[in-house]
DNA sequence: CTATATATGCTCAAATTAAGTATAAGTCGT
DNA sequence: ACGACTTATACTTAATTTGAGCATATATAG
């Protein structure tokens, strides 16, 4: 059995949000998603779209597959000898005004902020407080508590390259590293429902906090992974493509277009050089029209120039994201 | 069903080869390939490499999920209403001194020219023949074929994209998209194999030549689909992750370095810019030793960075691969 | 009118890139 | 041994890109 499932993300108030359907009261939460029906579904990505329909009313526009999952045990519930589930992982874009959201029936639907799963990414104000609180001594607890030394080594070299600890940068495209080493280390809700290890974790490091709130809210089965692989994939590609714009009223002032890189991002950037960037790319072009005030001088407003495709080899935001260095 | 099938890529000779299993004598060979087995595999990827291991002996190295395939009547032997065979695509690298071949019994594998495939796609010596005489007339009758004329002027762009005729520059990394350009076109063998359209399109372009030759040689099913797949993911990574160095020699020479990358990329490096951007990434460290001297002045050997990966966030070839403008 | 906020133009130094020139150190044929 | 040729490697130079900041313009709030 095939299962298709739809990381479908849109920016609303500067942040990004996905969507998401809660099946039960009280239950974790989980993406679109449904089977794939070859009798019904001419291709993988249109029985996607089908389902995501069916489920929430949206009809997608940038569609683009992801990764195939077929590990054992994905889902904890999975029986031994039993059937295996894989599912096929999509990202979605949406614009914040094509939103229908159902919010009715039994699949109530809903858009929930991304760094709420993923609190640990979101370097806008600098280094987010979990890395320091939780993130980095559950972690140092996960390298000392193997008794091989040489494993203990390798542990610590993924650890500093997926976090940045001692000497590398912080690299925002290293979402789906950074998950796997927390689920490995027991650090995300998940782990802890699929493995039992939490209450373990949760002695070593001297705390007794809800892992569900300190290490981001968790999903269903492995979506979270998905939307950890979504989101990798997303920042990666806003630097040499032009999807920022899928996200994108039609038109937009300069800033605006800033904050919904920012908000993907999770850094900020240099407002100069990024205005200097987008104009020198060819990425916009001025409408002439003026934005309604918002406290300061009125902005311009630009509309995205759909022919950059066809001029330059990789046209996207390149612009650097800065990242305030942890102090550790 | 799910069936999983590699793309396994080494170099040998200043060329990309990849692994191919021809069945049957006469028939399009295929790519390594086998179904997924739910319960004996313990994941996709472990899968694939019991299949490789099987049916070509190889123990693969660097595997790469690249995407899946699900489409309607990908093999054109598939039955209205019958199964439908989803395929997970995958690259692999291997060095050439690893090559183990079995090359006997029914399933007779063997190491094939990538260019051999994609002739259209090797620019070292400059614009490739089949651009001209081939792909381009037959390209501008597609175009013109079509009674729309909103539906040319969409041919045409796409055309223009891939295929960069006027103005824009050739980018390697559009492997894919010209592939499927070309199969929508009727110009591959797989295209005519599946749909009966080559006798029309050979008539219109006034050629009566072999197509299996003309427009590359074709693979079973959906296979070449996939190597391009391969193919353009390969030339991307290149340039941010150092798997250039999992088809190296454990040392060798700079020039031996830069021919490698240009064989993946299909075009021509400066030789000194190139030189001082693998130093100055810090890919490459001297072993102190020389090479055996290949018609000049000995050549230092050099061997790779491991390190490299923790001190740069993406460290790879960027260098930009020169490919002479095509005079039209 | 003043403080404050945002928008936008411009400068400047540092770093990177593209394209050479120059020179070194071998082989090969005669 | 000598000259032609091949490959390796150091260095130069101009153009371009990047990173950071200054200065000024135009709005709102009180």
């Amino acid at each position: 059995m095939i299962e298709l499932a739809a990381a479908i993300v849109t920016l609303a108030e500067e942040a990004p949000k996905i969507l998401l359907v809660r099946s039960e009261a009280g239950q974790r939460a989980s993406l679109p998603c449904g089977p794939f029906d070859p009798a019904g579904h001419r291709t993988l990505e249109e029985g996607l779209r089908t389902w995501v329909r069916e489920q929430t009313d949206l009809h997608l526009g940038y569609v683009e597959q992801l990764y195939t999952f077929g590990d054992r045990f994905r889902d904890p519930t999975e029986r031994v000898g039993g059937p295996r589930p894989v599912s096929v992982g999509y990202l979605a874009l949406v614009r914040q005004t094509a939103v229908k959201n159902a919010g009715k029936g039994p699949a109530e639907t809903a858009w929930g902020d991304w760094y709420r799963y993923f609190p640990w990414e979101d370097w806008r104000e600098g280094p987010p407080a979990i890395l320091d609180a939780l993130i980095a001594p559950g972690l140092e607890a996960w390298i000392a508590e193997n008794a091989d030394k040489t494993e203990r080594q390798r542990r610590r070299e993924r650890v500093n390259l997926a976090f940045a600890i001692g000497g590398g940068a912080w690299d925002n495209e290293k979402v789906l590293d950074r998950y796997e080493l927390l689920y490995e280390a027991g650090l995300v809700f998940e782990a802890a429902f699929d493995r039992e290890h939490i209450e373990i974790r949760r002695a070593e490091i001297g705390r007794a906090a809800e892992p569900n709130l300190k290490s981001g809210a968790a999903l269903i089965k492995d979506h979270r992974r998905i939307m950890a692989t979504a989101m990798g994939r997303l920042r990666a590609k806003i630097k040499y493509r032009p999807v920022i714009f899928e996200l994108m009223a039609p038109t937009f002032t300069l800033l605006q277009l800033q904050r919904a890189v920012e908000a993907l991002s999770g850094g900020r950037l240099h407002k100069q050089n990024f205005r200097r960037l987008v104009a020198h790319e060819g990425l916009v072009e001025p409408t002439g029209q003026m934005s309604g005030a918002t406290g300061g001088r009125p902005a311009e407003l630009f509309r995205f120039r759909r022919e950059v495709v066809h001029e330059r080899p990789a046209p996207g935001v390149r612009a650097p994201v800065r990242v305030r260095r942890q102090a550790r």
